[in-house]
DNA sequence: CTGAAAGCGCTTACAG
DNA sequence: CTGAAAGCGCTTACAG
């Protein structure tokens, strides 16, 4: 059960090696119809399946790209992978997929296995935490898109949903509802992640530009494990919100659990907005309100940008292009 | 900016590449400290990073596997991955995640692609529409195994639930609170797809052991599209269900979305009981009943058996799998 | 219209 | 302790 290689092909159908190439290749222009028959006919029957490796070897490309995401959990996450996936493969690029976990070093190690094995170009969505790798990439031009986050300082294309707006459209349609003590809550904030802290600065100057005051612990961005604690605390305060801003879907789940766990009826206790579609935001009683991304075309902006940069190796991408949100107006608020 | 080689890195330490190579691969045995410090500088400040093509091309290896699966949206399917990426990474072993989409077409093209990539082993989700296929790999021997399916006949180790199980269980709990008239409802029997066919075989058997009849409207196996309307038939019968069970987590989606349409009141006028967790059956009001497969060890088994496959390509791993399903009551019934 | 030869970037006996 | 040589399975000028 040795493999078959294209000697094999070669041997059987009396031919060189270059010609089975040539056919393989799908260069017929000169090649004699008996030839390609018999070609063809010899693959068949070895059951010859090219060697990418070999191939990609010599050509110095392997029609592969890489994805790094920072935490598959959110749905964001998979859509943009979906139309990642969609346009490359109408376009026969392979895409390989890493959850770098929100964990700097996975990224590191997931960066540095996809380029040794020599991906054309990667999309990451960065950590943020590895600057000198990002910077290493960035000066040998490799082939790099952000998507979700930007890195300061960094002038990496990047891919963004324009979150102050975002912001600005949860907060607007809570006003308009006659909320006015509006708190936030969303994943810590310590780490510079871009859209948490545009999320958090949109909804400050909102509320600002509304003349509404923000208590000190009206505002908080923490783990998902320390949430229950948060909620607690935040809903023990003299001045307790009359609307809940959830920054992403995870978040939404943790205050949908303390939620239920504290018994309180949505919105006429508490009306609650969140960045990011669920699959339960239509079935939850009450429906929930949400400011949706449009994940799949940022996705797919993305990915013709980094195909467009693997192609010619020259042109620059427009550096933090940003998508519009939209909101789904249900019955939370 | 041109590529940096091992023979850049040999030259510049002033050794052969033979020497550089035994470098990477830890090969310090009989290296003089001397070379190896030389070598070491020359790999850094040249930023030396080896070809993994070429690596692999030589050694006939790529220590990487590649998982298909049916259909990603199902959550089952994003632990059995998680946990397949665990048990490789500490191995080190790169793993490749395809989805077919429930498109044997995609499967197929997916397949084809790892193997030209000449990824080590395989572990499937069939789709069950490319028998010739499994079976060529089948014969060449090539390191397969298969997850929540089998293909009868097909004599490939697979890795499954113990779905007659998981059935008996949900209808046993069922009956054990007084229900009687039981319907299923799950995604498309006429392909034969394993879990869908024995989980309604289950089914049926419990309900004989407890001599309860089902009228005919009581059991469909539908695409998610048709639901509601199949749904509505089910509940305009003159012998409503009682109670419900839901194949899978994708089917209880569309109930909910039907219970909620209909303003029904779980389990007031309606039990539900599913297979596989849902991210918000915590937070469901009220909570719900769900029959939960061991997702985790099964992707960790499957990964395990397919790297033994891979190391010893002999020993024939046993053929069909089964783990235990086990029962979360929570409200919905 | 087809083939011989070189080469992609590694690894691996083998020789010394 | 280190190096020369062959080879993994392809592709690609180039020659004829």
């Amino acid at each position: 059960m040795k493999k078959i290689t294209m000697a094999d092909v070669a041997q059987m159908a009396n031919v060189s090696k270059s010609t089975v190439s040539q056919y393989l290749n799908h260069r017929y222009e000169y090649m004699s119809g008996d030839t390609r028959a018999r070609i063809e006919e010899a693959i068949a029957t070895l059951g010859y399946r090219p060697n990418i490796l070999a191939r990609s070897l010599k050509q110095k490309k392997t029609s592969t790209i890489g994805v790094i995401v920072a935490n598959i959990l959110h749905m964001f996450s998979t859509q943009v992978i979906r139309a990642i996936e969609d346009v490359c493969s109408s376009e026969d690029i392979n895409v390989i997929v890493c959850n770098a976990d929100d964990n700097p070093e996975k990224e590191k190690k997931y960066i540095e296995m996809l380029r040794a094995k020599q991906v054309d170009g990667l999309v990451v969505f960065p950590t943020g935490d590895n600057l000198e790798l990002y910077e290493s990439m960035k000066k040998e031009k490799y082939p790099l898109i952000f998507v979700d986050r930007m890195v300061k300082g960094m002038n990496i294309p990047s891919v963004l949903l324009d979150n102050e707006t975002a912001s600005e459209m949860a907060v607007d349609h809570l006003y308009s509802r006659g909320y006015r003590r509006i708190a936030m809550l969303t994943t810590p904030l310590d780490k510079g992640i871009t859209p948490r802290v545009e999320r958090v600065e949109g909804y400050k100057k909102a509320l600002k530009e509304r003349s509404l005051i923000v208590p000190p612990g009206y505002i908080k961005g923490v783990k998902l494990t320390d949430m229950q604690n948060v909620l607690e605390e935040m809903f023990n305060q003299p001045e307790v919100p009359e609307a809940l801003f959830s920054g992403n879907d995870l978040t939404l789940l943790e205050i949908l659990k303390f939620v239920k766990k504290k018994g309180m009826s949505i919105p006429r206790d508490l009306a609650l907005i969140s960045i990011d579609e669920v699959s339960f935001s239509e079935i939850y009683e009450p429906s929930l309100t949400i400011i949706s991304q449009p994940a799949f075309e940022m996705g797919k902006y993305a990915a013709e940008k980094l195909l467009e940069q693997i192609r010619s190796n020259a042109k620059p991408d427009p550096m933090n292009v940003r998508f519009s949100p939209s909101i789904v107006v249900r019955k939370s608020t």
